[in-house]
DNA sequence: GTGAAAGCGCTAACAC
DNA sequence: GTGTTAGCGCTTTCAC
């Protein structure tokens, strides 16, 4: 079909292996000859066959990444890291989603697998018991995760504190003088690091001497959002005044519910979010929410994966450090007159490194 | 290093073929067979090799994807409309980002071809005279473009009619009785729907009698923003009443940048986005906007190209319907009492039809 | 219904 | 410094 490298031999008049040596550099070709080929190739417009390579060098330089949707600004900066950090080492990345759905998880890897991906960046439901990185784990294929909660040993996980985190906005509510907590939170099913985060809360919410907040949660696309919050704001009495929402998609939606309800954000009720994506420092009033490293955190999920290619040992967990911005969606508890329920500016504070 | 199909032949005690017939359909296989290869194939736990076949078949079944960036959630939302098409299909995705650079496309064009892919989907700086695209075409390798402007002959792309979608929003501006408009842009040399929508806004300014709108391009991802905001809204005398932003990113950073200069949006200045993301909605106020379809244009980029792989005809352009999304971030034009500045709720519009 | 064998485009010994 | 050659794992004639 297309021009291949034995037709490159045959019109630089040469065989085949000096073409492939001058390729790949692996050995030296005399600079005449070398002139040759490269007129060879580009008269012909030669274009290496990889997939040729890869059957024999069993390389592909691909790598997999999979994640669980690209609707969530959060991802979608991930795999920006991933793929600048990759990029530069001559990968590409082969794509796959599992819309937060374990099966889905596992036909995904499954694919990539076949490809056969050089190794694999993910976020799955959760790395405990589960089928895919079974899979993976018996197939030998080097593979890094993201965000997840580094719970299988000899994985390489990169992530934030995610329970000193949620531990951290409890805090922040309670020194707002917020007695009433509350927690939304997509399916914990499926995100591990929900649950951390509600573990955090729960924690410093009890370490607050405050009642223990109601937990709340939803599935992440459908729009029962409404009706969930209805019903969490009814009873006026034990109404919350301060909601935790597990990711600043959730806190965005909430937010808009809230309003929907006569709720004003933050005179009537606190918000915070968790992961800082870019929207959120634009919206109006700013988001206050827990800001991870995104595209760093793929950067590094990268950079450990392509370490471990190059012969390097797995790293154990590596914990980024999250940041807590302040923003306008965090107030006074029990403010009689609006007036004056402008959040302070409260000083960022910074996670905890990696032990 | 892992098992093969040869591995599999010898177990089941059948040949090569006979595996690999039952693997593709192809052929009929006897029951017996059948059953006693897929049990070899459980217990050996083989994985067939994509790498393998693609060379035999000359098809990866892979798509190439090449974006801009990630960080703009319009592109995410694309990709994840082509990923869902395609992958019933039984295609991956293999992914480049170009960076809104023309060299980059080059690159990242060049290297999935150099992978095989067995057709693209793209959204490249400027379609007329594109050197990836011309790389393209040399290839024979099928492609379809999303959000570019149709202008290669018998090259398929689905977009939405900028142009007049561009001269809607100048129709809208001037409803509210907006006297002085602006638009703010990233560079035209980097987006052709940009440069579009210009056309579209400055001829409709001129079919209302308006004077020409300032035209500021700004970098996209540079923070000049401020400076340049400063600049137009300096002169208090010919400052304008009205931004169109050539997307909806942008009109979130001008709208942040408007608060710090200490104007209100709608109050002060009204501002319109494109593009229609998510978040748009959730903002408060909620944005202006023209709502492109992204999701279904990367769906319908990609059933062309699927159609075209499957020895169909390429289509010529197709052209999605926009919506105009009235939103909170349009008012009135000179308002004396700010009291009443709402914007009134606009019914929704539709876009033209391919024709 | 099944098997034998050729070959897809490339790399990497190994010989010279 | 260069050529010859044997596969990598698979599909697909062509026989039987």
């Amino acid at each position: 079909m297309s021009v291949t490298i034995r037709d490159v031999a045959a019109y630089a008049d040469v065989s085949v292996a000096t073409v492939s040596r001058l390729l790949n550099g692996s050995k030296a070709v005399r600079t005449e000859t070398a002139e040759r080929i490269h007129q060879a190739i580009e008269i012909l417009g030669f274009r290496p066959n990889i997939v040729g390579r890869s059957l024999k060098t069993s390389r592909t330089m691909m790598l997999g990444v999979v994640i669980p949707s690209l609707a969530n600004p959060v991802f979608a900066d991930t795999v920006s890291g991933i793929e600048t950090e990759t990029r530069q080492e001559g990968y590409t990345l082969l794509f796959g989603v599992s819309g937060y759905d374990a099966d889905d998880e596992i036909r995904a890897v499954e694919a990539l697998l076949r490809y056969r991906v050089d190794g694999l960046v993910l976020t799955v439901v959760n790395p405990e018991r589960n089928a895919a990185l079974d899979l993976l784990d018996a197939s030998g294929v080097p593979y890094a995760l993201v965000y997840n909660q580094p719970s299988r040993p000899g994985t390489t996980t990169v992530t934030v504190d995610n329970e000193t985190a949620g531990r951290m906005v409890a805090e922040s509510f309670a020194s707002f003088g917020h007695h009433r907590l509350a927690m939304i939170s997509g399916r914990f099913s499926a995100s591990d690091r929900a649950s951390a985060r509600r573990d955090g809360f729960l924690a410093g919410a009890r370490a607050r001497g405050l009642a223990d907040p109601v937990v709340l949660e939803v599935d992440f696309d459908s729009h029962d959002l409404e009706g969930a919050l209805a019903s969490l704001f009814a009873p006026e009495a034990g109404a919350p005044s301060a909601v935790f929402c597990s990711n600043d998609m959730l806190a965005i939606s909430v937010i808009g519910g809230l309003g929907r309800l006569g709720l004003r954000v933050p005179e009537d009720v606190s918000v915070f979010g968790f992961d800082g994506i870019a929207v959120g420092a634009h919206m109006h009033p700013t988001l206050a929410t827990v800001v991870q490293p995104s595209r760093e955190m793929g950067r590094e999920a990268a950079r450990q994966l392509v370490g471990r290619l190059n012969g390097g040992l797995p790293a154990g967990p590596v914990i980024l450090p999250y940041t807590l911005r302040s923003g306008e969606t965090v107030g006074n508890a029990c403010q009689p007159s609006p007036t004056v329920s402008r959040a302070p500016d409260h000083s960022v504070q910074q996670g905890k490194h990696a032990p």
